[in-house]
DNA sequence: CGCAAAATATAGCATAGGCTATTTCTTCGC
DNA sequence: GCGAAGAAATAGCCTATGCTATATTTTGCG
């Protein structure tokens, strides 16, 4: 039966899983920046870090440590941030999943910049499967 | 010049917007399953909406204090939830915005289970221009 | 009615993610 | 090589959102 309503049980799991997805969210993000930092600059700073996020430079230092602590990321007192190998891995699926929301949005008619500014909070909600809608659906396309 | 790289300031601001959407989220899920609750039984219990939204019951009671402070909820001590006006046209904004994401998912070829599971935390990020173009893509569509 | 069970509220704790102010370390120019 | 400027770390605070344990109020039944 596709249009039930959904029982309270179903319910509580869709919000439990949208508070974890909220969760990883900003280490996606943190991941993905610096991964762009050390592409374009070498390296990644924090305060460099801390400007493009939007945020003081004691609460990228911050979530830099989190980032550490999930083994995402490695640093040293007063010097830059690397990414591990899990954090490389993590910002490269993140980066292919932000084009791919992206163009998607364009693709149904949303103004890019737009779907820029949508895409940023879209796509940590975007399941793997949904993704794989996405790209089937742009490899469709005409044009 | 649409495909530069964005200055740190446009993406700490696309940041900026995505985490005050995520302070709003909470406020539109509750204010959204409160209005559901009224409408399947008559009244919204602090217990039936702590089971819905799969939190424990102080957590409830205290999101509803917030849904008072912003003005979107009244409640007496050991009695339901009532919505505002104001929370009742929110809910309304927010079921409708909700149906059009998971359309839209479907329509790109996403499953319905999946379109309504992602849609959960996709929903509070379109903004009204997105949903605009939603709308118009679907009303668009063959069928 | 009167009391036990159920519902709600309250107290108190934890973590995450913001902030400002301050300290500590590095770096660079003289 | 030293001292000032700049960058990063630390301290300490706040709010939001979870939780468990406990108190309080309502309710329903015998």
């Amino acid at each position: 039966m596709p249009h039930d309503t959904p029982t309270p049980a179903d319910q509580a799991d869709r919000f439990a899983r949208a508070r974890e997805v909220q969760a990883v969210a900003l280490l996606e993000d943190y991941v993905e920046m610096i991964g762009d930092l050390i592409a374009e600059m070498g390296e990644a700073r924090v305060a460099d870090i801390a400007a493009r996020m939007g945020v003081a430079q004691p609460t990228a230092t911050k979530a830099i440590a989190r980032l550490k602590r999930e083994g995402l990321a490695t640093s040293r007192p007063y010097r830059g941030v690397f990414l591990t190998d899990q954090g490389a891995a993590m910002a490269e699926r993140v980066r292919a999943r932000h084009r791919t929301v992206v163009e998607l949005l364009i693709a149904v008619g949303v103004p890019a910049d737009t779907a820029e500014l949508d895409a940023e909070g879209i796509e940590h909600h975007v399941s793997d499967h949904t993704l794989r809608a996405f790209e089937a659906f742009l490899a469709a396309m005409p044009r």
